[in-house]
DNA sequence: TAAGATTTGTTCGTATGTATC
DNA sequence: GGATACATACGAACAAATCTT
C-alpha cells in the first residue's frame, strides 16, 4: 500500500450528498470552521503544513481547497515569514464579478436593467437625503465637474457617460443599506462595462447631457436640503429619461466574463 | 536544471498587473478563451493533458486553475471516458451562495431587506400580470395550499413561513427579467435561511397568517385578470404588512457561509 | 546590503478511483 | 468483466517571495 495514511474516507458523512471531491470537502470544512470559531477578516488560518497534518491529505489536495476559497474571495494568502492564509472579506469588486458571471449566458436587456434602476435608484436617493456629509456631497460635485462641458466627440461622450455612471456608483456606496448599495452599484457596473466594451451611446447627444446634468445638480441640492421626496422624484425622472434615450438599444449584454 | 520545460513565463504579459499566481492566470486565460471562441454551456474544454502541454505547466498548477473555475461555477468536470471539463452555466443556487458570502461580514438588517422587497416585489408582480400560464398560476395556488390552515405551533408556523417565501421565490422565477428575478429570489433566500437557522417568527401569529394569505389569494386573482396595477398595489401592501410585523426584529443576519 | 529563515508556489513522477464501452 | 480514458490524489524535491537580522 502506498497510501497507508488513507483514513476511511468517512463513508458515513451523509449518504444523500452526491459525494464531493476531497478539496471541496476540505474547503467546506474550513468555511464551517471559520463560522464556528467566529473568525473575522484578517484572522489567521492554519498553514498548509498544519492542514496537511490535520486532514491527513496531500499538499496538492489542500492547495486546491485553498484555491476554492480564494476564488470565492473568502481567504487571501501571502508568502514569506508571517505569511499564510487569512480570512478575507469578499470585496465588492469580486462579488460583482462573481454575480456578473451568472448573467453571462442569460439575456439581459437594457430595458431589464432600467426596470430595476427605476425601482431602486429613487429609493436610494430618498434614503440618503440629509444623511450625507459635506465631504460626500463634495465628492459627488467633483464627479459632476468631469462633464461640466458638453462632449466634443464620441470618445469624450463615452468617457463622460462612464463618469456619470460613477456618480451613481459613488452615491450607492454612501448608502447604509448594503444590499441596496450593492444592487445599484452592480447595475452601474454592468452599464459601465457596456459603454466601455460596446460603444453604447455612440452619438453625442447634447440634450441628454444638458438634462442629465441638471438632474444631478438638482439631486445634490435635494440631498443637501434633506428633502427625501424631492430626491426620489428627481432620480425617478432622471432614470426615466435615461431609459427613454436608450429605447432603441435592445442590445443584449455581457460581452466577457468579469475578472476579479 | 530540474525544470527544462520552463518556457519564458511571459514576462511581457503586462507589467502593471500585480503579478498573479500561475493558476489564476491560467484560469483567466481560459475564461478569455471561452469568450473569444464563443463557447456555450456544455461545450468541451481541453483535457488536463492538453492544457499541461498548451500552457507548459505542471499538472498541479492546471488543476488549481480548474478548481478556481469550478468554484465560480463556470466549468464542471466529470471523470471517466468521455469525461473532462465542460463550460457550465452558473446556477442560480451557486450565484446566490457566492453573493451571500459577500454579505457575511456586513450587517444587513431585516429593515434593509424589506426596503428592497418593497421596492422590487411590487414591480415584479406588476410585470407578471396577465403573463402567467394557467399552469404557473396553478403552481402558485398549490403552494398556498401548504398553509391553508393556521399553524398549530411554532414549528408549523416556521414551515409555513418558509413555504410562503417559496411563493415569492417561485413568482420571481416566472419573471422574464433575469436581473429582477434573481434579486427577488436572493432576498427570499436570505429570509428562508433566517427562518430555518434562526427561529425567526417564533410566535404563531394568527393575524399575520390571515392577512398574508388573503393578500396572496388576491394577488393571484389580479395576476390572472392581468391587472398590473392591482397586483402592484396588493404586493406593496403585503410587503408593508410583513415589514411592520417584524419591526422589532432588528436581528443581523447571515449565520453561515452559503455552500454551493 | 546580504544572508538566513519561513511560508506559499510549482514541478515531476507515480498511483488510485471512476465511468464508459 | 476487462480494457480504456479520463480526473483525482499522493509525496518528495525545488523555486520564489518576503520578513528578520
Amino acid at each position: 500500500m502506498r497510501h497507508p495514511s488513507e483514513a476511511p474516507p468517512s463513508r458515513g458523512e451523509f449518504a444523500a450528498t452526491p459525494r464531493r471531491s476531497r478539496p471541496v470537502r476540505v474547503a467546506e470544512a474550513i468555511k464551517d470552521w471559520v463560522v464556528e470559531k467566529g473568525l473575522k477578516p484578517g484572522d489567521r488560518l492554519p498553514g498548509e503544513a498544519e492542514l496537511i497534518a490535520r486532514f491527513g491529505m496531500a499538499k496538492g489536495t489542500i492547495r486546491e481547497a485553498m484555491r476554492i476559497l480564494q476564488a470565492q474571495g473568502l481567504v487571501t494568502t501571502k508568502t514569506g515569514p508571517g505569511g499564510g492564509s487569512f480570512v478575507g472579506e469578499v470585496s465588492a469588486d469580486r462579488a460583482r464579478a462573481l454575480l456578473g458571471n451568472y448573467f453571462f449566458f442569460k439575456q439581459v436587456s437594457i430595458d431589464d436593467i432600467y426596470q430595476l434602476r427605476i425601482a431602486l435608484e429613487p429609493e436610494l436617493a430618498a434614503s440618503l437625503a440629509g444623511r450625507l456629509t459635506e465631504e460626500q456631497l463634495g465628492a459627488l460635485e467633483a464627479i459632476l465637474e468631469l462633464y461640466a462641458a458638453p462632449a466634443a466627440d464620441a470618445t469624450e461622450e463615452r468617457d463622460q457617460h462612464v463618469a456619470s455612471l460613477r456618480f451613481h456608483a459613488t452615491l450607492a456606496r454612501f448608502g447604509s443599506n448594503a444590499l441596496l448599495a450593492f444592487f445599484v452599484d452592480f447595475m452601474a457596473g454592468i452599464l459601465t462595462d457596456l459603454t466601455v466594451y460596446q460603444r453604447l451611446y455612440a452619438e453625442p447627444n447634447l440634450e441628454l447631457w444638458r438634462q442629465g446634468r441638471s438632474h444631478q445638480i438638482a439631486l445634490i441640492d435635494a440631498l443637501r436640503r434633506g428633502d427625501a421626496e424631492a430626491a426620489r422624484a428627481i432620480m425617478h425622472e432622471h432614470m426615466t429619461l435615461a431609459r427613454r434615450l436608450m429605447e432603441d438599444q435592445e442590445a443584449v449584454v455581457m460581452k466577457r466574463f468579469m475578472q476579479d
